[in-house]
DNA sequence: CATGAATGAGTGTTCATTCAT
DNA sequence: AATGAATGAACACTCATTCAT
């Protein structure tokens, strides 16, 4: 019993770790042929190729392709809100300005991460309805209690919900943008420096 | 072997005016098809079938589908740029936030037009680099006119390029996000009094 | 009755000259698109196009594409038919090597006025079985009689259908090769110089 | 024990050989269209249908159509030239008239294996400007070396490039027609004794 | 008669997915 | 479990031909 126990479960790890470095395996090649062949070049097979797999062993642990994109979105949103979080929590004591700049500054690091990978997420995998919203959803809850518990005076007419949604749609825009679009004559220091100053003159009004 | 070399890189261009009417319906078809069907169902075959032309006709005006998708974009762009300049005519003598506001319920009105259409094109049809940038991007010239011409303290250290940046990005994203992804408990009255408040305290810095 | 009478006589002819003109243009168009684009870009619209008539007046003029085609090989036939011809009145009274001489330096002419041609009617042109024969056949006639008149020894064994057969095979073969398939280091006076050659000495034997 | 050894080594095989025996039933597949349909019947679907596999396994050996032709082409051609070859070492202590039927016998077999396949491979596939000749060129090496080893006169002024050139190109021509267009009237076995005497009658000048 | 817009069957090719080994 | 050959529905696109104007 024991001994059948035993061999199991050391049976069991290498199998997990194993899958777990295949699955890892493919979606890194996602990335990979994404940004060396572009999106269209995303194909199966392609993908099982540079992973080093074959393209049957992708189908043992993704149900079709869909389903590879959908959990490197997950692993994606992981991870940047992994990123989000820390911020957070190292600007626990911070001021209202010193959390807005932390976060945009998250944003933008999370953005920069690979910009292409974050685009081909956002306009090419079907957002499931209800578990994962877009960042600015997401940033609702952090922003929520950011700006509930700082602000000194108690809003009374304008909704707090309607203050976080332009909030979370700003930063997440405006630390986009400041990747992916910013002029060559604005600086990444300054596109930041202006995002941090629009949020903080809307929280003040 | 079917495959030519050579293809004119420019179809031959309507010069009747059914040749314009089936242009138009072809194009007109892509929204429908889009609306009914979704974004995948938008191939060559059921575009034509949809149009009520046949498939050789649409490659009689498009040389590819691209090209039926970048002629859509196109039309769309001019729609809406035709609705942002009539605002700005409309508010030429209007106060700052007159102005800001007309504008930000202009893109909200064009976003609305057809929200489907405008993600889709803004997701899928290759941008070219040189012709037709982001809406942010064409919005920067009314913008930067509205602001240097209004504001009462001249600036110095700021550059009008990052403001515009801010406030073009700014517009977008907000009228956006009030169409698409505005929550339940936020009204687009609201959300739209909201984004017209976020610039004007931004611009106010 | 006079005056219907003229003016058909009189509507008739410049129809028929001007239908004329118009076959003409439509079998040079096909011969420059061959030469231009290559035998894959001759499609019955480019033909047309490049004959400055409408799709529609090609199909007035022939039933379908390979009748062009046909009438064009027809066409191409008579040239030649026409050269060899005169060769051979010009070469009436000449030795029957000088009659080889003039029919391989005719061959090598015609073959000279437009290879590709030649080429794409020998391979894509669908031969009748019945009428036009290949280029061997049609000097059958032309040879049997220059040789049976010429030849001092009575040929007794030996068919003088084998012979002709085997002459007008090696005429077309030499100078189409001489033209189409000849190495660097082989002067084109030389191949001939070679055919006649080769020509004589079979039929002494 | 010997049988698992077997076994194992015999397991790899199979993968190899029905990949070999596809790439073959392809290639089979054409051949027996073109008989039995014309061609204008070889279409990539068709073939996929006759050679009984599916589109995709075509795709999986041959990137496109024009391929399966040249890879087609290359089989001939390899087949015929080990027939040419054996001919030549059968006949290498053979005189020089014994050479040369030995080789227009080889030619006539060769074509006559089959002929509509020869004339389509050599009318409709784009020979590579390098690597494949025509048949006359890729007879050119084994004359130059029977001709100059076995004729007794030293040529001075005539270049052997010359006499091969009209050797090879009087054999191709000769045991092609005799073949393809031989009048009913002319024996095979006739067409193929004049084509010796002509080649030998040329030799001998 | 001329025009050229319209037709649509048919072509080559791709790629997500399956399944025998 | 892993493999990769095989599958075939579906796609973008062509071009000989027709017919309303």
């Amino acid at each position: 019993m024991k001994t059948s126990a035993r061999r199991s479960s050391v049976r069991r790890r290498p199998r997990q770790r194993r899958a777990l470095e295949t699955v890892e395996a493919i979606l890194d090649s996602v990335t990979r042929v994404l940004k060396r062949e572009g999106a269209e070049a995303i194909t199966t097979n392609r993908i099982a190729e540079v992973a080093g797999v074959s393209i049957g062993s992708v189908y043992q642990y993704f149900p079709d392709k869909r389903a590879i994109l959908v959990a490197l979105h997950e692993r994606h949103i992981a991870e940047v809100d992994r990123m989000i979080e820390s911020k957070l929590v190292e600007n626990a004591a911070a001021s209202l300005e010193g959390l807005v700049r932390a976060l945009i500054e998250a944003m933008i690091d999370a953005h920069a991460i690979d910009p292409e990978l974050h685009e081909l997420l956002m306009t090419h995998v079907p957002h499931k309805a209800d578990g994962s919203r877009d960042f600015a959803s997401r940033l609702h809850g952090a922003f929520r209690l950011a700006i509930s518990s700082r602000t000194t005076k108690p809003r009374i007419r304008r909704d707090i919900d309607e203050i976080v949604f332009v909030v979370a749609n700003m930063v997440d825009a405006l630390s986009h943008a400041a990747v992916l679009r910013r002029p060559s004559n604005v600086s990444l220091s300054a596109a930041k420096e202006e995002a941090v100053r629009a949020v903080m003159a809307y929280l003040r009004v």
